[in-house]
DNA sequence: GTCCCTTTGTGAACCGATGCACAAAGTGAG
DNA sequence: CTCACTTTGTGCATCGGTTCACAAAGGGAC
């Protein structure tokens, strides 16, 4: 039961630590592959584009793996980061919603490669339903419940129209998935102890324009008086 | 000069309720959609998803838009937001890189209705220039310079496999664009002043193994005892 | 062994964001 | 006009996360 270099902390590591650690280890993994057996924190630090006392305190939650005077072994690292992570085991995601952005995730080699098996497709078009896409066939949404329960689904990726997105989450969270990651612009709804995690495009270009228009005021001294409601509104 | 309802702030809205205006709007159109209007922030945090004082506080950064006793004027509410946000001007966005994620993107409706227009479609192989899609002609990445000029483009959504994304960046940031949505994997370096936002989904992938990896650790009490370097290496 | 150099791991100050709780403001009834 | 009720806007305590800065640890030279 000795452990040798030295024990994982208690549970509970910082959700922004989370969120950064697959930066870390996406940088490590580059690093390995240019034949790195060491990286410094500040090395690794400006790999991923963060501070150095951020990465150094990060690592530091998942125990002490680094050596002073030396930086980080790089395999060992990308190991212990891994494991964190729950990337030593293979996971079984379902993609629903096989539209547009569906067939485009579903053809994505690169997530495939690490950890992650895309085990079903599924949608509820008829026409659709039978297509062969990435080398798996386009099953009906009836066969939910039993595709995640016989392949051991346990992500779910949501590709359908906003309008059917709930409805479809109930269903995979009554057959047990507890991890859904969503890209229908809606707001799920889901019990305590599921996991949801949502990608937004048009959040993401509305906080953009946000900040360009905030650029563009400050070329032409302020923004352009236009504070008043546009028809005369009684409120 | 005299305005009715009350000055909006002086500059500098928090990060963090900028990312979250575009989920207030969201949740407005559908009230407005279906003839609300008024609401009270009571209701709109819980279609929005955040707790009502936030949301309180969130709008108070904007103004003061509500009546005590009443609540917010549903129609006022989203042009004062809108008007936060820039989405009363148009923005033109070019999608550079139109493999499969470029595509679905492109033929995504969901994002041209709200103040954003797709006003060029570029890629790098001859094979794909020349392609319709959404109406639009794919043209060669060679054009970029000159499209982002004479077509006003400020925001640039880039869709090229990783390798190339950071010199398509460095073109983009010297045509002068300032705001960047980056899809390809990579962590990208540009100078300061421009905007990068960047969706991941390998990350979001693993931040939910994460959790489901704890979660199935509770289940089975502890982590299955796989804490040692798996062969026998000197560090 | 000693000394010097590098780099980690972390205490502590700081900063922004969150959420409670309530005074102030407004509505509507009588 | 007064009173009861609703709901906003915000002061304040708290929390999680970031950053600085440095003591302690390890490596290598001699
Ligand atoms: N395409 C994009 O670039 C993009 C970008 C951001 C967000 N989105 C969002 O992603 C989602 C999908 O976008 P899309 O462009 O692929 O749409 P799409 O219409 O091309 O595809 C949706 C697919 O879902 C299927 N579907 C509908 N109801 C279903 C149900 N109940 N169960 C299973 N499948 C069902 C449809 O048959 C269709 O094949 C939408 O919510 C959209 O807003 C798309
Ligand atoms: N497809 C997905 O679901 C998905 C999901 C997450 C991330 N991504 C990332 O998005 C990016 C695109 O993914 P994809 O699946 O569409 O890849 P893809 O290979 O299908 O498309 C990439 C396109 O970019 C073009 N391109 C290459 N170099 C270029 C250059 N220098 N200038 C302009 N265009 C160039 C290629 O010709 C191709 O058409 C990748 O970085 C990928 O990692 C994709």
């Amino acid at each position: 039961m000795i452990r040798r270099p030295s024990q994982p902390r208690e549970r509970g590591i910082p959700e922004a630590t989370v969120a950064r650690l697959p930066l870390y280890l996406r940088a490590l993994n580059g690093m390995a592959e240019r034949g790195l057996a060491t990286v410094s924190s500040e090395d690794l630090a400006a790999a991923a584009g963060v501070n150095s006392a951020k990465l150094r305190k990060d690592l530091s939650h998942l125990g002490s793996y680094g050596t002073r005077g030396v930086g980080y072994d790089v395999e060992y690292l990308i190991y212990q980061i891994s494991r964190e992570l729950g990337l030593t085991q293979d996971w079984a995601v379902a993609i629903v919603g096989v539209g547009n952005l569906g067939r485009a995730l579903a053809n994505y080699g690169g997530f495939v490669s690490r950890g992650f098996r895309v085990a079903a497709l599924l949608d509820a078009d008829p026409e659709v339903v039978g297509d062969h896409i990435a080398g798996l066939n386009v099953e009906h949404i009836d066969e939910l419940e039993t595709v995640i329960r016989l392949r051991g689904v346990s992500i779910v990726v949501l590709a359908t129209p906003a309008a059917a997105a709930q409805q479809v989450a109930d269903r995979v969270v009554a057959a047990g998935v507890t991890s859904i990651l969503n890209f229908a612009p809606v707001v799920l709804s889901v019990p305590e102890g599921v996991d949801i995690r949502k990608v937004d495009l048009s959040i993401e270009l509305q906080i953009l324009a946000f900040h360009e228009q905030r650029k563009m005021d400050r070329m032409t001294g302020g923004p352009a008086m236009a504070d008043e409601w546009p028809e005369a509104v009684d409120l």
